[in-house]
DNA sequence: GGTCGCTCCGCCATG
DNA sequence: CGGAGCGACC
């Protein structure tokens, strides 16, 4: 999670069009229009507020919550609020405070994941689970699965684990469990072992006390359905559920919300079906194009006023999104003004692509143009590279929000293992990606027995290495460098009993040689590495116990320290639904690349329309200028491509933008709402690839990647312009090495501020810090002030 | 059992 | 191009 200076969504200081005040009225109705004030006042039933981009949304949901606090219809434990991210969860609480003018205590906001881990450590045992259970990601699941295949003698080349773990995942997604997949589906891995995987890992999850980010869900669903006590509870408890962002919410997510609102029927959902762009990992835009049907008698209110964004940008944005069918239609309009019009640029290639954004940046900045407002926003990840390179050579400030997760280096996983096993013996998946790091002399040979023997005994790994180092089965230098360590993690368990757990991770992580791994590690990374590592201790230290730090990065896996200077953002479009910049530079507009190949060869037209909605969604970030860039040539996998402009620029009206590109870059291919003065090769551009020999326009998914990709391949090859010398990366600076401490001396801890040592012990001082007061911690972890 | 170097494959988006 | 994973060699 990080603070962003940005602001959800919308901003309330925005001109709005007042309805009719009645005297005496509540002042937080005040500067709402019409249709947000119905949605507020809307308090009983099932209600569907159709919000578009920037229409004072989280507005209205933070008012609505202030508005059922302060009328005394719910205290603030009867209200459920659900959100998509943790960012937005946080967002929500700190409004929903303003609005009612003090801290609000007891809601449940939270996204989905969150809620259900809170509900689920309440009653885990009734779905077969312990309280301490863990939570696995990506990374661990399909390690997870890797096993199962390879216990089976599969070749998990040709059977990816990944794949399995994607099927199982969307298979959680609509809520099927592995008795309850369709026929066909469960042939769908290896000649039909779908369906067995399945059943088999989550045995073994069960085994291992562990669940997936999908089993939070089911497994509430689960528990509502068979224990109705447990649901009655929460009937009684959530008076008024509200949710944010419904168009995307898949079916499991439906069928939970459906449970929980079917005594009271006071569910308000929030959405904007031009808006979802998750179909790709399950989202049903139906749940929320069916909302009416699901919930009978529901009122629904469009919020159509756009207070973000000036008039071209706006238009240009709507125009686009009109090209999509089924849709429940908006008519966005804003009172403030044309303002400047989208600007295209056609560029060579990607690094001159990255130079003009460079340039463009430098330019508002000479304008005072705080940087905070500015926005690169990409479809793929791997197109940052290249613009982060160019900041860094121009020393602009950036950062990539949602990027490479703090929590996903290698380095935090391991710190996180340690934390897990000693959290939660059984653990599995924890245990083995430490049980060798540092090396312990336990490698693959002496892992197999133990795995032998867990499997035999249907027990987790943790305990048959207790056993195995009990009896004859290893080499005697691998037997007591086993129970050594299962010796080790009962004793920092133990110290969790008379410690802080920031004291104990600072105690193991030294014991356990881990730390001296890297200092020893003469690589250049180590230094940043072992940066990070104190960095995660010293968070640590926010949370009241271990177990609540677990869960909380192991939902968030995001680094909460980002601070919010004065900087570009760079994220993908995903990752920006929801924000808003004054300025917006969307570059990489080209075919195969936005719209996506992928997409389109996998979803067909329904892919090429979440690929328009995302466009829409980029465009309306923009409150006053959006830049739409594409490159003829582009580098792809070290390799040099063409590439012809997105059709998503031919959909932008002419009166709405104006074009800038190098001649020959761009030809208009159908030119429906008058050209720009560019030369019209339509013909020509027809061959290039977007539409198949049949001339269908979408064809058949191999066949349009077949011919795509031979494309490609032909394309021209040209090495790579030189711009100026490689950009380098700024490394941490190398750790101030510490050492020898003298009792008496002053000290400096991340976490725990200024102390003098009172006591040396080995490596472990006594510190007495200023303001934390006396700690036992670890020479690596201070510093000399 | 550990280390080095080679091959292979990927890059669409996520809690 | 870059990282993961694997096999050959120490």
């Amino acid at each position: 999670m990080m603070n962003d200076p940005f602001d959800l969504d919308d901003f309330d200081d925005a001109p709005a069009r007042p309805a009719p005040a009645p005297m005496g009225e509540p002042p937080y109705l005040k500067g709402l229009n019409a249709p947000q004030r119905d949605a507020v006042l809307a308090t009983d039933g099932p209600l569907l507020v159709l919000a578009g981009a920037g229409t004072g949304k989280t507005r209205v949901l933070t008012t609505r919550l202030g508005h059922l606090m302060a009328t005394g219809r719910a205290a603030p434990w009867n209200i459920l609020a659900v959100t998509f991210t943790n960012k937005a969860a946080k967002e929500m609480q700190h409004r929903v405070a303003r609005v009612i003018g003090r801290p609000v205590e007891g809601m449940w906001i939270g996204t989905f994941h969150s809620i259900c881990v809170r509900i689920l450590r309440k009653h885990a045992e009734l779905v077969g689970l312990k309280s301490n259970f863990s939570i696995l990601d990506t990374d661990d699941q399909i390690r997870l699965l890797k096993q199962l295949i390879q216990a089976d003698g599969i070749d998990d080349k040709r059977w990816p684990a990944r794949v399995l773990a994607g099927l199982i995942d969307r298979w959680k997604n609509r809520a099927l469990g592995p008795d309850k997949l369709p026929s066909g589906e469960a042939q769908a891995y290896a000649n039909g072992m779908g369906a067995k995987y399945y059943r088999q890992y989550q045995e073994r999850l069960q085994i291992l006390n562990a669940c997936d980010f999908g089993d939070l869900l089911m497994h509430v669903i689960t528990l509502f359905q068979k224990h109705p006590d447990v649901l009655k509870e929460y009937h009684n408890q959530f008076r008024y559920i509200l949710v944010d962002e419904y168009q995307d919410t898949n079916v499991a997510q439906y069928l939970w919300l459906r449970l929980l609102a079917q005594a009271t029927h006071n569910i308000c959902c929030v959405g904007d079906d031009d808006q979802s762009i998750y179909g790709w990992r399950g989202a049903e835009v139906g749940n929320i194009l069916r909302f009416s049907e699901d919930f009978p008698g529901a009122k629904v209110v469009r919020l159509e006023q756009n207070y973000r964004s000036t008039g071209h940008i706006l238009a240009a944005a709507s125009s686009l999104i009109a090209t999509n069918e089924g849709r429940l239609g908006k008519t966005l309009w804003t009172d403030a003004g044309d303002g400047d019009k989208v600007e295209i640029r056609g560029v060579w290639d990607g690094p001159e692509e990255a130079r003009l954004i460079g340039e463009e940046i430098e330019n508002l900045m000479s304008k005072q143009h705080p940087l905070s407002e500015v926005a690169v926003l990409v479809r793929t990840g791997f197109q940052m590279r290249e613009i982060e390179e160019r900041m860094i050579t121009l020393g602009l400030p950036y950062r990539v929000v949602g990027g490479p997760r703090f929590y996903e280096r290698a380095e935090s996983r391991d710190v996180l293992a340690y934390l897990r096993v000693i959290a939660q013996p059984d653990d599995d998946l924890a245990f083995e990606r430490i049980v060798n790091v540092p090396k312990r002399g336990l490698g693959d040979a002496t892992l197999q027995k133990v795995h032998h023997i867990a499997r035999a005994h249907g027990i987790s790994l943790t305990r048959a290495a207790r056993q195995i180092s009990d009896l004859d089965e290893l080499r005697p230098a691998a037997r007591n460098s086993l129970r050594r360590l299962m010796d080790d993690f009962d004793r920092w368990r133990a110290l969790l009993h008379t410690m802080t757990h920031v004291e104990v991770a600072e105690i193991m992580l030294e014991e356990s040689g881990y730390m001296e791994m890297w200092q020893n590690d003469k690589s250049p990374e180590a230094p940043g590495k072992l940066e990070n590592v104190k960095e995660l201790v010293s968070a640590m230290g926010d949370f009241e116990n271990l177990g609540g730090y677990l869960e909380h990065i192991s939902l968030v896996m995001e680094n909460d320290s980002n601070e919010s200077a004065e900087k570009v953002s760079l994220m993908t479009l995903h990752a920006a639904k929801g924000l808003e910049f004054d300025t917006v530079f969307l570059p990489g507009w080209e075919e195969g690349l936005f719209p996506n190949q992928r997409a389109l060869d996998e979803t067909g037209v329904k892919g090429l329309e979440e690929e328009r909605r995302l466009a829409y969604v980029g465009l309306t970030r923009a409150k006053k200028k959006a830049f739409v860039m594409f490159a003829g040539n582009r580098q792809v996998f070290g390799q040099w491509q063409s590439s012809l402009p997105s059709r998503f620029i031919d959909e932008l009206p002419g009166q709405h933008v104006e074009m800038e590109s190098a001649q020959g870059l761009y030809n208009r291919r159908n030119d429906r709402a008058g050209g720009w003065g560019q030369d019209d090769w339509s013909a020509e551009s027809k061959d290039g690839g977007y539409y198949t020999a049949s001339g269908d326009k979408y064809g058949p998914g191999w066949q349009r990647a077949q011919s795509w990709r031979q494309e490609q391949q032909a394309s021209l090859r040209r090495t790579a312009p030189v711009i100026e010398g490689r950009a380098t990366r700024v490394q941490t600076p190398k750790t101030q090495s510490v050492s020898d401490f003298a009792v008496g001396e002053r000290v400096f801890h991340d976490k725990f501020g200024y102390g003098m040592v009172e006591d040396v012990e080995g490596n472990k001082l006594l510190v007495a810090f200023d303001k934390a007061g006396t700690k036992r911690v670890v020479d690596t972890f201070l510093s000399r002030p």
